[in-house]
RNA sequence: GGGCCCGUAGCGAAAUUGGUUAUCGCGCCUCCCUGUCACGGAGGAGACUGCCGGUUCGAGUCCGGUCGAGCCCGCCA
């Protein structure tokens, strides 16, 4: 007999089925025993006779008639008439997965992985995570951007400072990417229009519930654009959709937690740095300090305002200080103390950088000996600019972030498989 | 890197100002229960309270060290 789904188990009313997943619960009720049996799909009651030996955990193949039954929550059981262990838990769980929260604390929740992901809830989140890489992907290509992939493995920092991992690499020492930034910047000379799906690595040795040492970035860059207003908007566009798409198909696992999707606005609020410090110090009493980013307070404050004053989950916070951004950053021509970027804010957390950059290569060497960044290594890069490289821009997104807070995950390492943090190297 | 908290059965927690046999829930084992869905009921096993040292008649509780973990700040996505 062909295995049938459990996701799809209707489609077998008053018909035997064989399915196949693992017991996740066991109700025992003295002459009527009731099984809940998972797999990828989903999760089915199944009423077995006393006898049958099977425990939680077990992996098993179960033939049986498929009835319709108000009893059973889905409105539909199995009456198991064969039921066999392919592989059975040779040893109790370390954690209970058979309740409807799971309910660990992130130590626990991390050091058991290959078991806690297990749970419906656990799953859930990389199933909403699935559903935002393939919609992130169709999505810019709709936009006609074209999907790259570029080396990990780097001989150069791409964004300065010391927060890079250093490898071995033959003879030589080699760094992680902190970013795909000068890959796809010499792309937009090639192909206008490109994205990238990949690992960023930093060394910054952080304690905090929105850092990681290893994440995957949603990375975009684009030619000939006006202003760095226009990166901004198609990144507006892009989200609405990629959200929507999340909406229409994370329905189910949306619900396990409760959550309404946030709507993203046809056009999501920009306010200068200078301007919602302002804000935030009037109507909210905080106070940041000055030629600088806002610290997370202020930022969830920011997030408040946006909510507030215009309904909006998302912000953008634009102009950010020269000094506080990295040396490819375009000046803004008006005051060249700021900068033609943005900050993108969704629930009062950043979850994406963007702006526009400079493409005359004079302007970059002298923005890199402001900085005191040597071209050194970087010629491939910095020589590129010589053969004219359009006006662009582009962002780089946290998709763990964006995860994060559509659920209000405590941490972000929820969103992450096998994350990867300051003490964490294992599993 | 700076700061703040916390380590008690497999898991999540409790334990008056230091005081007798370390408590509860989940899970596990045994028994009862034909409609449960966090099933219910009865019973049971399971902890040298992270580790080392100190103070004290007496330490889960106080002190020092050590190992482990979490969070905040900085930095960022």
């Amino acid at each position: 007999m062909e295995r049938a789904l459990i996701g799809k188990i209707s489609e077998y009313e008053d018909k035997q089925a064989l399915i196949k997943g693992r017991v996740f619960n066991i109700r025992n009720l003295g002459n009527i025993v009731f099984l809940i049996v998972q797999d990828y799909t989903g999760t089915i009651q199944v009423v077995v006779d006393k006898s049958t030996e099977v425990k939680t955990g077990d992996a098993v193949v179960i033939t049986g008639l498929v009835k319709k039954d108000a009893r059973a929550k889905s409105g539909f059981e199995i009456k198991g008439e064969k039921l066999e262990v392919v592989s059975p838990n040779i040893e109790d769980l370390p954690i209970d997965l058979s309740k409807e929260d799971i309910n660990l604390n992130l130590n626990t929740l991390l050091d058991y992985r290959p078991l806690s992901l297990r749970h419906p809830k656990v799953q859930a989140i990389f199933k909403l995570y699935d559903i935002l890489l393939k919609s992130y992907e169709k999505v810019m290509r709709e936009y006609d951007f074209t999907e790259i992939k570029t080396p990990k493995i780097l001989g150069t920092a791409t964004e300065g400072g010391a927060n890079f991992f250093k490898v071995k690499y033959f003879e030589k020492e080699a760094t992680l990417a902190q970013s795909p930034q000068f890959y796809k910047q010499i792309m937009v000379g090639v192909l206008e229009r490109v994205f990238e799906v990949g690992s960023v690595f930093r060394a910054e040795p952080h304690f905090t519930t929105r850092h990681v040492n290893e994440y995957i970035g949603l990375d975009a860059e684009m030619g000939y654009i006006v202003d760095f207003y226009e990166v901004a908007k198609t990144l507006n566009k892009v989200l609405q959709q990629v959200f929507a798409e999340i909406e229409k198909e994370g329905k189910p696992y949306l619900d396990l937690y409760n959550i309404e999707l946030s709507k993203v606005p046809d056009e999501i609020p920009f306010i200068k740095l200078s301007e919602i410090k302002k804000i935030i110090k009037e109507k909210y009493g905080h106070e940041v300090s000055e030629g600088t980013d806002i610290d997370p307070k202020g930022e969830e404050l920011a997030g408040k305002y946006a909510k507030e004053e215009f309904g909006s989950d998302f912000i953008f916070i634009t102009h950010y200080p020269w000094s506080d951004r990295p040396f490819y950053t375009m000046p803004d021509p008006t005051n060249p103390e700021e900068t033609c970027g943005f900050d993108l804010l969704y629930k009062g957390l950043e979850i994406a950088t963007g702006g526009q950059r400079i493409h005359k290569y004079d302007e970059l060497l002298s923005s890199m000996k402001k900085k005191g960044i040597k071209p050194k290594g970087m010629e491939f890069y910095v020589d590129t600019f010589k053969y004219a490289i359009p006006p662009h821009g582009g962002w780089g997104m946290g998709s763990e972030r964006i995860i994060k807070q559509i659920l209000n995950l405590e941490s972000i390492k929820e969103a992450i498989l096998f994350p990867r943090d300051v003490k964490r190297l294992i599993p």
